[in-house]
Formats: C-alpha cells, sequence, structure tokens
RNA sequence: UGGGCUAUCGCCAAGCGGUAAGGCACAGGACUUUGACUCCUGCAUUCGCUGGUUCGAAUCCAGCUAGCCCAGCCA
C-alpha cells in the first residue's frame, strides 16, 4: 500500500539474485563476535543489519561466539555481549553457537586436507614465517617442510594435538600457493599450537584453529547463507571459498562484505577507552559519555533508536563516518512522542507571586504530552513560591527576549499569566528573587479576555519540589589531536561532564526508576541513571538536548 | 613496476544508458500553552580528474588521481 520507494541496499541486491538463481532457497545470517570486549555502536550496525535481513528475508539469525583465540576471551564478555544482542532486539531464539563447539569438526576438516595433501605441518618459527612470506610486491618461498608425506603430516598433527610441542613450534599451514598477489593464501597458517585454558573447552585442546579457517566452517556448520562481514576482509575471502570448497561443504555460505561506520569524532578505540576507565576519567565501559552500547543504553538511548539510526545510515561500501547530530535526531524522534514531557529546573531562581494566597497549594491538571494525549495527564501543585529557570528572567532584556523582564506578561505553562514586578539581588548584584503577580482569571493558561503573552516558562512549586542531581554529558570527541595528546596527557573536552546538583524536579519524578526517561520541558530529554541512582534520588542523565536551545539575538 | 576495495551536496545515501531521490545538518518563513514539535521554502546545471563510445553517460570503455585494507602462530 505504501508508496514510498525503498530502494534495496546492494546486500539485499545480491540476496535476491542468489535467491532467484536458486543458489539458496532461504536466508540465514549470524552475528559473530569474538568476546574480547564490549560491544559498541559499531556492532549495533552488523547486529541489526544480519537480524534485519534474516527477518526481511523470513530467515534466521544467528549469536554465535567467535571463541578460536583463548588468550584474548572473557566470559564476562560474552555475558555482556548476549545482553546487549537482546537489548538491541536481535532475537537469536535458541540459536547461541560457540565456534569453540566446532572443534572436532574443525580438527577432522584439517585431517582431511592434510589426507588431500592441501596442508602440511610447518617447523617453521614465528620469525621465520615472517621471512618466507615475501613482502607486498615479492613472492614468498616455499616452506621446507612444505612437501612432507601425508602419513608424516598427519603424525606430526597427531602429535600437535596430543601436546607434544610447545607453543609455537609447530603450525598447520594450507598448502596454496607461496607467490599469490594475496597475502592470504600464501599457504596461510590454520592451525598453531598454544597451551592455554578455554573459557569453553578448558583445557581440551592445545591446537586452536586460526580465523581464516575456522569461520567458513563455523558459518557452513550452521547452515548460514550470508556471511556478512565488514570490507578488511575481503582479502580473505578467497580463502574463505577454498576452505569451503576444499573440505566439500555442499551448499556453502557466501561471504559478503560491507563497510564499517564509524560516527565522527566519538571514541571507539578499545585501547583509549581501557585506558580511560584503567585511569579513573570515566567510571566503566558504560560511561555515557562513551558510545559503548552499553553506554548508550544508561545514557537513555533507546534500541528503537539505535535501530533507526543503523538504517537511516543505510550500507554501502564507501568508506564512511556518519555525524553524530544523526543519531541525536534518532533518538528525539523516538522519545518525543512516547514520553511524558515534565517540568523540571536545572538552574533555579526564586519567583515569588505577591498577590497569591500565603500559604495555598492548588493542584494543576497537565497533560503528559500535549501531542499525544494518549499519555494521559498528571496533577502538579502550584504555590505562591516557585522557582524557575534562572535565564527565564533577565532585568534587561535584549531585544526579541520574551521571557520574564520587568512589566512583561508571561505563561506558567499549564498554569496562570504572570506579570513581572520586578526582583531581589545581593550584595554582589546576582538575582536572588523574582517577583511577580498572577492573574487569577488566566488559570489554565489562558485569559478570558483573549489577551496573549508571547512567552511561556516552566516552573516547579518550591514547597513541594525534589531536589535532584542531573547531569550533563558531550560525547568524549577523538578530533585529530586524539584523546590523549603526544605526551601521554589526556586531551579531554572540559565540558565533557557537568554535573547540577541544585535542580528541583516535579515531585512526580521522585519515582522514576532506573532508565526511565523524560523529555524536561525546554531542556531536551532525560533519563534515570541505572547506575548512580538510589530510590527515592534519582539521577538524571541528559540523553539529547533540544534542537536549538534559546538563542538569544545578538547584543546590538 | 603487488593485490583488493572505494570515490555522487558539510555528513550518510539512492541511482545500474534517457537527462541528479531521500534523510541528517544548515538557512529563511508560518504556527505554537516548550523559542521544542509540526508545517512550508531554500540548499549538486552536476556525479574525483581527463579523454573516448553514444542521439544521449553519474551510469559503458581507457588512462590518471586520491583514500582505505593486506606482509599476526589476532579476529
Amino acid at each position: 500500500m505504501s508508496e514510498e520507494v525503498v530502494s534495496r541496499n546492494f546486500i539485499e541486491q545480491e540476496i535476491d539474485k542468489d535467491l532467484a538463481e536458486g543458489v539458496y532457497d532461504h536466508v540465514c545470517t549470524r552475528f559473530p563476535p569474538e568476546p574480547n570486549g564490549y560491544l559498541h555502536i559499531g556492532h549495533a550496525k552488523s547486529i541489526l543489519l544480519n537480524y534485519g535481513l534474516s527477518q526481511q528475508y523470513g530467515g534466521k539469525f544467528n549469536l554465535r561466539f567467535d571463541d578460536t583465540n583463548p588468550t584474548k576471551e572473557k566470559t564476562e564478555f560474552v555475558e555482556s555481549i548476549i545482553a546487549d544482542v537482546k537489548w538491541l532486539g536481535a532475537d537469536y531464539e535458541d540459536r547461541l553457537f560457540f565456534a569453540s563447539n566446532y572443534f572436532e569438526k574443525m580438527y577432522e576438516g584439517a585431517v582431511k586436507l592434510i589426507k588431500k595433501g592441501k596442508a602440511y605441518v610447518s617447523d617453521l618459527t614465528a620469525e621465520q614465517m615472517r621471512e618466507y612470506r615475501g613482502t607486498l610486491t615479492e613472492a614468498g618461498k616455499e616452506d621446507p617442510s612444505r612437501n612432507r608425506s601425508v602419513e608424516e603430516n598427519l603424525a606430526l598433527f597427531e602429535a600437535m594435538k596430543n601436546g607434544e610441542f610447545g607453543d609455537g613450534e609447530k603450525t598447520l599451514r594450507a598448502k596454496i600457493d607461496m607467490a599469490s598477489p594475496n597475502m592470504n593464501m600464501r599457504d596461510p597458517i590454520i592451525y598453531r599450537v598454544a597451551h592455554m585454558s578455554h573459557h569453553n573447552t578448558g583445557d581440551k585442546w592445545c591446537i586452536y584453529p586460526m580465523y581464516d579457517y575456522a569461520h567458513p566452517i563455523e558459518d557452513a556448520e550452521e547452515g548460514v547463507t550470508h556471511s556478512i562481514c565488514t570490507l578488511e576482509f575481503e582479502d580473505h575471502r578467497p580463502l574463505y571459498d577454498w576452505v569451503l570448497r576444499e573440505l566439500e561443504y555442499e551448499q556453502p555460505p557466501r561471504q559478503i562484505e560491507f563497510a564499517k561506520m564509524y560516527l565522527t569524532n566519538v571514541v571507539t578505540g578499545k585501547r583509549y577507552i581501557k585506558k580511560l576507565v584503567e585511569e579513573g576519567i570515566v567510571d566503566g565501559w558504560d560511561d555515557p559519555r562513551l558510545v559503548s552500547i552499553a553506554a548508550l543504553r544508561r545514557r537513555g538511548f533507546t534500541p528503537e533508536s539505535i535501530k533507526r539510526f543503523v538504517e537511516l545510515c543505510g550500507v554501502s561500501k564507501a568508506q564512511s563516518s556518519a555525524e553524530y547530530s544523526m543519531l541525536e535526531y534518532c533518538i528525539r524522534e523516538d522519545l518525543k512522542l512516547k514520553k511524558p514531557r515534565m517540568m523540571a529546573i536545572l538552574d533555579p531562581v526564586r519567583l515569588v507571586i505577591d498577590n497569591y494566597p500565603e500559604g495555598e497549594t492548588e493542584e494543576i491538571e497537565v497533560a503528559n504530552n500535549l501531542e499525544n494525549p494518549g499519555l494521559g495527564s498528571r496533577k502538579v501543585p502550584f504555590g505562591r513560591e516557585l522557582y524557575i529557570e534562572r535565564d527565564d528572567f533577565m532585568e534587561e532584556p535584549p531585544k526579541k527576549y520574551f521571557r520574564m523582564f520587568p512589566g512583561n506578561e508571561v505563561r506558567l505553562m499549564h498554569a496562570y499569566f504572570v506579570k513581572c514586578t520586578g526582583c531581589e539581588k545581593d550584595e554582589n548584584g546576582n538575582v536572588t528573587v523574582v517577583h511577580g503577580t498572577y492573574d487569577p482569571a488566566s488559570k489554565g493558561g489562558n485569559s478570558p479576555d483573549g489577551r496573549k503573552v508571547k512567552g511561556t516558562i516552566h516552573w516547579v512549586n518550591a514547597q513541594t519540589a525534589v531536589s535532584a542531581e542531573v547531569r550533563l554529558y558531550e560525547n568524549i570527541v577523538d578530533e585529530e589531536k586524539g584523546v590523549y595528546n603526544e605526551d601521554g596527557s589526556l586531551n579531554l573536552n572540559p565540558d565533557s561532564l557537568k554535573v547540577l546538583r541544585n535542580c528541583y524536579l516535579e515531585p512526580a519524578l521522585q519515582e522514576a526508576k532506573a532508565l526511565e526517561s523524560f523529555q524536561f520541558v525546554r531542556q531536551g530529554f532525560f533519563c534515570v541513571d541505572s547506575k548512580d541512582s538510589e530510590p527515592g534520588k534519582p539521577v538524571f542523565n541528559r540523553v539529547v538536548s533540544l534542537k536549538s536551545s534559546f538563542v538569544l539575538p545578538k547584543k546590538q
């Protein structure tokens, strides 16, 4: 029914073709992270792309840990990755796999290669291996062990498996072409010896398969049809196909590469983040100034917003880097109609309504979201003394300033018209109290005589206000200068974290739960911190500010 | 004088031989009980460059240029 012409991205086009030509009759994708760290926004693209494709074609999506290198992997990471994948909504159902569960299969495959004369055990050390490999412009040299007999190779490989060699003493190499212009095809190592305990298989193995050999087998064993990965693996595709062909898989999966998407100027490098965490600059991998999935979640981003972002960015093979403003747009879009719009004063100054009866309070009915009546309404207490935003009052207003200044009438949102009568200041000239008088007839925010006001400001009743901490975050930026200077000192935006302690919120916000988010009228979107909040003492993280804040006209 | 990949507006990105979609950002204007939102309007005579083929090219061909990736017993 929809008329929108959604063009198909290049991966969809390839899949369409495969399906049309009968190469496959179904689609199965996968997200294959190595459990060696936390996931970030870049991974979200891969997850949602793979999952989205599987849904689109009525296929399956697997989550598989590519855990073939025990030196880097930890259970802690598999848990955090599972949590993030689930949070993003990529449902792998019961298909959670580990590459390590195919070690037996991979071993058998290696034996098969040896028997076919397609693999051999090498005696070369790492250093010799490098010399023999040649360079980008010169062909490599043949490994002295290249022509060992099948029997000898079989015996040696079994000895490797049985722990008869130390780390680095022997490797198993695929016999392909030492003169190939593609470095990956110069007899790549497919098994190495590593006497090390694996997070999943423990001490069962002391030889581990290399990525290039393991990955195609993992995909094929799971019945993956389209193995979607990033561009740097393009050169590996011939090897991926070689393994599948030599192992004689009937319906081999197909690798398709796309460009990684980075966010301009944000820090994603593990080494930097690790350092920031270790030095206590940030309070963990989920510090809201970072863009790990956990950080975005804690900051208040929703899975929907990230999904939207990924869709908006699209998929291509061109090197690219999206602006953060696109992500911000996505979270604003997602939240603006879904979340209640509450009143919160971040930088308070007292407003006294001199003609309002002392000691009286009244409850004002306020719509939770004027644009979405479905969200209902709430009651907000109003009284003689209120807090308003400090910059909503100016003693000497510039042109086009239509909030509070002496003699001007504004609307207290949802409440009354109030005319500013003046202010009190301390010895330093700072405004301490703003005074005004209200028009009782304007209850609800409209005057029966039809007069208009140009400004509407938000407020919080001083007597019932909840005091809270609000944190304004800026991303830790990674511009040309880098996160760290050359001398190792930190190059951090001093405004990356602003903590506002004397904020006043509507009483209703006291009960806000962890990760619950709101729109604060005229301030942007905020989310209750899941880590630092205590019951009754919410800490709000700013998710994103409004598109543009109150820009005053330039001084004449 | 290795190989692979890429190049369309500030940022993403469609386009697949018939005469440059869309989104973000930005700039004007209207509206507004959030200076938000919403709504209008503007924003590439031109597709990295140079030639060629064609009635016609961002799309095909040739040559150049620039960027990214590859010489881990990492993934």
